[in-house]
RNA sequence: UCCUCAGUAGCUCAAUGGCAGAGCAUGCGGCUGUUAACCGCAGGGUUGUUGGUUCGAGUCCAACCUGAGGAGCCA
């Protein structure tokens, strides 16, 4: 009886019988000659069937297979570097195949198809090589967030999803029915991390979150991952130097354990073997600086209206896109105006109209990352903010205080899963990163 | 919410206001090394919806619906 195997580890089975368990991914046959392009999850290989072997029953039987019939078939490795596949380089001679189920009319063929003809087919296009590939980098993103978190002694302590209060406003969130009461899907489990940090030290969440942005772009989901630390005696420049280690890590080791799914989505991997610490790192002041010189040597009219910006403003993503353009790395630009961010950031030393606010740009046009910031430690200064912001104090009394027992400073940053896989994927679009996207019109399948 | 573009065969797209087309997919036939194979034959259509202009509308006009790209907002 030959061993199951994945397709995966098929290079420890050359010379050997064994059985795959799949699915028929492709099939073209050239007379006596069959090709089956096999998946199994774990891999993509290469089935190989000539007439005169494997008998005139079972090869008319391969040929009237259609795509995605699930297949257990057994044959012998082979090494072949004629073989296309997930690792390539290998196939195998079939001997025996027995059909569970022999498919017609798969919608999805190896041609070119529209976004949403495949976007209503999410649930099949999954399978494709590359959604496949991307979700394997996905998870293995995942493993090395935590892995890092967890090797700085970080604790995973979870956050609600269903929250009473708005961080930032009411505006992008999600409404639901709470008993008798208004409720809202989490759209950051910050303000309880900084509960927990005074208890924990160091302490991460992670899982989803709910923007209800009106937003149509590249670079929004409705529902995304992000990973949210929080560090106890941590001020913005031990911020900086620990998301870029962070950030280093994450991807050097997608890089080492996903560089065949990675060349697979065509990847230009020389960009991502450049992300290495320091990255730079520029204030507010000097971005807006670099903006107008980039503005000033354009010839682009087009490009000079979208950069113009006026000091106190907030980037738009043309702004930062020229400026991550002018780095090879990802790049942190810190200080920003008090008012275009939240009101819970520190206040610059001698400089109340600047924050102690960091983010940081991803290279190649993908923005945003990461916005982080040291919170605010004062207790006074807190309540002044809030009351600024126009919101409610009662329900942030708890938040105000953890500034009244033990105060200490403190920072932490969100970091958006999904963002972070198109960067290190290199796609076009934020929906391939997750497995059954909610974008603004979408929430099928 | 705003700006721009699109909607024709299962899919991707053609079609000066004048016969509804191709490639892929599917079916049949051919081929021993295919990499989105190739060659031949065949089937496949309420041109997003409603109304209008016209001898005649896929094509022009209006409204609506759906989708895409971008802006704003953000991770």
């Amino acid at each position: 009886m030959a061993p199951q195997i994945s397709i995966e580890n098929i290079a420890d089975y050359v010379g050997q019988n064994v059985t795959i368990k799949g699915w028929l991914y492709n099939s073209t046959h050239k007379g006596k000659l069959m090709f089956l392009r096999l998946r199994d999850g774990s891999g993509m290989t290469q089935g190989v069937a000539f007439r005169p072997d494997v008998g005139d029953e079972l090869f008319e039987t391969l040929k009237g297979l259609g795509q995605e019939s699930s297949l257990i078939v057994t044959g012998l490795v082979k090494e072949n570097n004629r073989a296309p596949g997930l690792p390539s380089g290998y196939e195998i001679g079939v001997e025996a195949v027995e059909v569970l189920q022999n498919v017609s009319d798969y919608p999805i063929t190896p041609k070119e198809h529209g976004v949403e003809f495949l976007m209503d087919n999410r649930h099949l296009w999954l399978r494709s090589s590359q959604q496949w590939a991307i979700m394997r980098v996905r998870t293995t993103i995942k493993r090395a967030i935590i892995d890092f978190l967890d090797n700085e002694g970080f604790l995973n302590i979870d956050t609600p999803i269903i929250t009473p209060a708005a961080a930032e406003g009411t505006s992008t969130l999600f409404e639901l029915g709470y008993f008798d009461e208004k409720a809202y899907l989490a759209q950051t489990g910050q303000l309880y991390n900084e509960a927990n940090i005074m208890a924990f030290g160091k302490v991460y969440c992670f899982g989803p979150t709910f923007r209800a942005e009106k937003s149509k772009t590249r670079r929004h989901l409705a529902e995304f991952w992000m990973v949210e630390p929080e560090m106890a005696y941590f001020d913005l420049d031990d911020l900086m130097g620990f998301e870029e280690r962070f950030i280093e890590y994450i991807v050097q080791t997608t890089l080492a354990k996903r560089r065949a799914e990675l060349e697979l989505l065509e990847r230009d991997l020389t960009a991502l073997e450049k992300i290495k610490a320091p990255f730079p790192r520029i204030s507010y002041d000097e971005a807006i600086a670099r903006i107008a010189a980039i503005r000033e040597a354009t010839d682009d009219p087009e490009l000079k209206e979208q950069l113009a910006i006026e000091w106190g403003d907030d980037f738009g993503s043309p702004h930062e896109t020229e400026l991550t353009k002018q780095f090879d790395r990802p790049v942190f630009v810190y200080g920003y105006p008090t008012q275009v961010k939240a009101f819970y950031m520190e206040p610059w030393p001698g400089r109340p109209e600047v924050c102690k606010s960091v983010d940081l740009l991803a290279p190649e046009g993908y923005g945003e990352i990461i916005g982080g910031s040291e919170r605010m430690s004062d207790p006074d200064l807190l309540i002044a903010a809030i009351e600024k912001h126009q919101l409610p104090q009662a329900p942030y009394q708890w938040y105000i205080d953890l500034r009244r027992f033990g105060s200490v400073p403190h920072s932490g940053f969100g970091l958006g899963l999904e963002r972070t896989v198109a960067w290190i994927c290199g796609i076009d679009h934020i929906r391939q990163t997750s497995p059954f996207p909610r974008t603004l019109n979408r929430m099928n399948p």
